[in-house]
DNA sequence: ATCATAAAGTTGTATTTACAACTTTTTTGC
DNA sequence: GCAAAAAAGTTGTAAATACAACTTTATGAT
């Protein structure tokens, strides 16, 4: 009885509840499916997601990938630093940055993997979880 | 011309169709929502998961937390490493985890400002971003 | 053109995460 | 009870991430 009148709230609280966590757990089992896929190209996921960036924005620089991933200016740079260091990116005579031409191949190899991850994880989603995945995109960033 | 028959896959994947994509983009935007309001306690969104979790299982261990949460035993191991250092959770005398007293009052202190967040998420989310999330979660954990 | 300000990019530090390999503990078959 | 096998836990290594503080580059006002 003592602890029910100490911690009121830890009482009355559902962590299942929590959003934070919910994501957290849903990030988690999509990340493992794609890293399975991807693994046998030395990519990560992070990796592939600015490699995308940079395969069809016109004029990528650092700031537009930090905007259209959300993530923070920091990691951005340390992601371009390794994929630079791997000779998959460039930057091009305008500080802007590019595919090279080994970053292309790897890119066009890589496709079809992540089509199979896609196919794997629409298969665990269903129609409901995909469209239910769109629906919360679309409310966290419009 | 001659890019278009040499990378086909490039020209034409949609990256915008990434689940993965999707999912880490949502994930980061509502982990900084949480990080803002709990920063404060010096608590970090993937440690008061876990803090959570040893809140409400019964003679939980490590490996509860792994499948609890979908997360590495390995990961599980050095942020519980973290949690005993700051003296927020310690173990039974049968080796399983329970909060110390300083983390139930922290955990309790804490939880009125994670509902501020999930107050701020919500109002993003709509009630449609809400449930869109709990269909998803509900597909990848079933 | 120059200097002040803003924007972009970089680096220090710490946590989170996972894979692989390893050690310790627990379970099980005899 | 004991040895083998399985499970749980730990540690080495590396990438991803963010905040804070800093440097470099770009923009603007005069």
């Amino acid at each position: 009885m003592k602890e029910l009148k100490t911690y009121p709230n830890i009482n009355h609280f559902n962590p299942s509840d929590c959003i934070s966590g919910k994501i957290m757990r849903c990030n988690r089992i999509v990340a493992n499916v794609f890293r399975k896929h991807l693994m046998q190209f030395n990519i990560t996921n992070s990796q592939l997601s600015i490699v995308f960036v940079i395969a069809k924005v016109e004029n990528c620089n650092q700031k537009k990938i930090s905007e259209v991933l959300y993530l923070e200016k920091s990691t951005v740079n340390r992601n371009i630093t390794r994929l630079l260091a791997h000779k998959i990116i460039t930057y091009t005579d305008r500080k802007n940055l590019m595919l090279t031409t080994e970053g292309k191949q790897l890119l066009n190899t890589v496709i079809p993997f992540w089509e199979k991850a896609m196919t794997e994880i629409r298969a665990i989603l269903e129609d409901e979880g995909a469209n239910a995945l769109n629906a919360l995109h679309k409310q966290l960033t419009h």
